[in-house]
DNA sequence: TTCTTATATGAACAATCGTTCTTGTATATT
DNA sequence: AATATACAAGAACGATTGTTCATATAAGAA
């Protein structure tokens, strides 16, 4: 089964953005490594921000939401440590698949750059995952799982240990060094904060 | 006290490679800024790169470390809440600070695509934190004012929130929206900390 | 006053950018 | 067999890029 032509044009774009960024990135250098002329990409997109458009809508929520986000919450929840266990693995995932580190990178360059990033980071990202977070913790206090405290700002300080340590991982693996030791810094997480919140 | 066109060239490219990154920014759209022509340029610095290097070595430390730093930690852990107090709040201060804000909004531009500005970043920047943090709490273990735990683990997990908020408040502000509610989980942060790490 | 130094201008350069247009060539449909 | 469709190449466009050059002007040193 071959690659049509179209989604080589995606993938080599989305290599090229997460490394040199949107406006680091032509069209020749696409065209040049999907192996056809600068011209024939017309032929697939209207223009350099269809491609990106594309990637964007196709890519926003598959990479950056997790698979946990659609089991229902309510029973999920009362597993207590194992539940943040697979919360933060799921985000580990997420940042070892391939595609899904790409993106990743695109997206915190262009962060600070496209008010169209920002809010898929807040909104597909940060937002949906603050939710079920708070939720989950909101469920715990009331079984008494874990100490009072405000859901919302605990799961602001579960979260923000992944993102960070995801963002490392990634940098690391740009220049090929070692991110072995960020990676055990997931597990490390969940038992220091189960820990800390936990009433057992 | 007329500010050197070397400087206004200074101030004004820090703003655009803030905004736009380093290859989004162009000569003219600087000397257009300064009101010189784009030639004049090239009589204060030796190209685009000189530009940025000489924004990069004059900011990184001064952007990026803080003051509490300089102060002996021994007797400065001692104070327990309150040290992390300080330290958060000149963590804060930095993302509040005009020159501070700009080169940290340019680093994270870069992050993923300079491998100098990664080595700031991990160097200057996150390993100097780490080192205050945990010799901190393993002086603070040492007194018992603290649970015991590994130093350095405790040291990633409580900057990181820090990191994580900050960026976060940068990105609000772009769009000049209220960061006000991110502003105040800085402190917040402190209090969810301590509380769970603390002896008493 | 003469000479040097610093800093500005404006024109020009080669390279690259996104995009368009004409043309050629297969493949599939009628 | 004739026709339409899909996709490729190659040339060309106007705009923008970083940089250089010759030249002009003003200030300070000799």
């Amino acid at each position: 089964m071959e690659k049509s032509t179209k989604d080589k044009i995606l993938d080599v774009a989305l290599e090229l953005f997460s490394q040199k960024g949107y406006k680091g990135t032509s069209i020749r250098m696409i065209s040049g490594k999907v192996g056809i002329r600068e011209s024939a990409i017309y032929n697939h997109f209207k223009n350099k921000e269809d491609i990106l458009d594309t990637i964007v809508s196709s890519l926003a929520s598959s990479s950056l939401s997790l698979l946990i986000s659609q089991k229902p919450i309510n029973e999920f929840a009362l597993k207590g440590k194992s539940f943040l266990r697979e919360f933060a693995a799921s985000f580990k995932l997420l940042s070892y698949d391939n595609k899904s580190e790409k993106f990743f990178r695109f997206m915190m360059i262009e962060l600070m750059q496209s008010k169209k990033i920002r809010e898929i980071f807040f909104n597909d990202f940060h937002k949906s995952h603050l939710k079920i977070l708070s939720q989950a913790f909101f469920i715990m206090m009331q079984e008494g799982m874990i100490h009072s405290s405000d859901p919302m700002l605990m799961a602001q300080e579960f979260l923000s240990p992944l993102f960070f340590y995801r963002m490392q991982a990634t940098i690391l693996r740009i220049d090929k060094e070692n991110s072995s030791q960020v990676a055990t810094l997931f597990e490390k997480h969940i038992d220091f904060f189960w820990e800390m919140i936990s009433t057992g």
